[in-house]
DNA sequence: TTGGTTGCCGCAAATCATTGCAATAACGGC
DNA sequence: GCCGTTATTGCAATGATTTGCGGCAACCAA
């Protein structure tokens, strides 16, 4: 429960209301370290609203990822969520091969943004930006 | 028709069937100069092959993709492909507001590259990767 | 506290993409 | 050119996510 005011101020405040459901969702992935899927997100809920709709975790999940309050991963063919903390921003490579996620600092893609910035005046999303490719394991061929 | 042959070979060569379905994806995608949207590949490609399937036209894409023979942009929620051309490469920026698509030169990604593979024996797959953010029209706030 | 406004939810259907399976066709060998 | 092996296809079902809609409930004002 602690940590959420902030999350629930800046949803009055951008005009949205804040409902049983919502608060679920935001504790659910509060609570979770790391990143969860839709279908877990879910499945808690349930447990508390046995008739929550699936529809709205995915609505709830994409509105506090617009808020700002949750960011997205891109593991294999679905999203995952986690709770966006500006003390332990990071970035995620996937492997496409064994869906495995490695975590990035933010530096390493900071003089990009910048530069995406400036020369195009483009704003990237880099907090939801998903980096795929494959991993050590599962492509040795890199090795020098 | 011309520049099929290298795909055709590499296909062949990884030990891939070619068929008349995979002839006609491949040569739709060539032909377009840009992206083009997986339905719209299936509706043309049904003009040649009245009853070829939308699972063929997925799978195929996404073989074709895999080989490096064309390349994926996601706009919207849909996936969009074009054919991939080494004298030509370039990634993407993709605004989620109004889904307008910009390129962008590899070498503005070619550092951070250098620095993941390094550092983590990972290798991007920066040829497929869709940059998300808001262009200049649709957050102007970003003005100085 | 009560009432009105309007955003939100559950439900059902639609959309986009992937997958299982049996029949078919590509292609290397004879 | 014919045959057998096996990758590929069409079809149907499934999975993942989004959207339309009418009823309901959150919130603000009085």
């Amino acid at each position: 429960m602690p940590g959420h005011e902030s999350a629930i101020t800046r949803l009055r405040a951008a005009g949205y209301r804040m409902t049983p459901q919502r608060l679920s969702v935001l504790d659910i992935v509060a609570r979770r370290s790391g990143h969860i899927g839709a279908d877990e997100v879910w499945n808690l809920a349930k447990a508390q609203h046995p008739y929550v709709d699936l529809a709205t975790i995915y609505r709830t999940l994409q509105l506090l990822k617009r808020l700002g309050v949750v960011t997205e991963v891109v593991i294999g063919n679905k999203l995952h969520f986690e709770l966006a903390d500006q003390h332990n921003r990071h970035n995620h490579m996937v492997c496409s091969e064994c869906d495995a996620v490695q975590t990035l600092s933010p530096d390493y893609l900071a003089e990009f943004s910048r530069r995406l910035e400036q020369e195009f005046g483009f704003t990237p999303d880099l907090d939801n930006l998903t980096i795929g490719g494959r991993c050590a394991q599962c492509y040795p061929e890199a090795a020098e």
